[in-house]
DNA sequence: AACTATACATAATG
DNA sequence: CATTATGTATAGTT
């Protein structure tokens, strides 16, 4: 990519993670896309952001069409699965946001300033 | 790409088109798990081939799950089982600290500013 | 957000 | 399947 290369593994950095984010996220619908007309293929891509917004993409009639075509070649209907302990989670969670909070107020001032960025 | 420019229509040569398929199907995966990881993300990805072949990435939990909570954030919480107590008061911390994050990061309303300084 | 220098993806070949 | 020439994606910068 860019100029030097990229580590594998999360971007620390608010500001830094969120412009990632937005850039390939749209790289990556724009391949999706491409894909699926090149060479004939239905894909459906979802996107939870870490704040849990949701972007999505179904290349051929809705995702929830695609969804239940899925669901009927993996093999019926799903089952219920219990969910994941939510306590645990949502501790985890109130960790990770005190942490980019902190992150934020030490942070310096060098960015900009997107106001009505569509990411 | 490659030599020469692509054309964004399907590619009639069956043969061409089948190793296409290949390549960008692995390239669109890997940079989904890119983005999946490097701003920590979850993304689902669904791609049926023009003969029905299913190709699939989900890059936390299973990809029931992710549809499951697709179907919840597109369709609302169809019955809300009732919160034990912690947990509301978990759900409302990690409201604040969102807000809170959303503040730190929108807040000084800029044009340029590439100082460390206050502009 | 616009720009630029590079890393990366990949179409065409071997 | 490996290589390579080129077009793209995108990290860093302003």
């Amino acid at each position: 990519m860019g100029r030097g290369r990229v580590q594998m593994k999360r971007i620390e950095n608010p500001v830094h993670r969120q412009v990632t984010f937005c850039k390939r996220r749209a790289g990556l619908l724009k391949k999706a896309k491409e894909l699926s007309v090149l060479c004939d293929a239905e894909i459906g891509v979802v996107i939870f952001s870490a704040h849990g917004k949701l972007y999505e993409l179904a290349t051929k009639g809705t995702m929830q069409e695609l969804i239940e075509r899925y669901g009927k070649y993996t093999g019926g209907p799903p089952a219920d699965e219990p969910m994941v302990e939510p306590m645990q989670d949502a501790k985890k969670e109130i960790e990770m946001l005190k942490q980019e909070i902190e992150i934020l107020q030490k942070g310096p001032r060098w960015t900009l300033c997107f106001k009505k960025s569509k990411c």
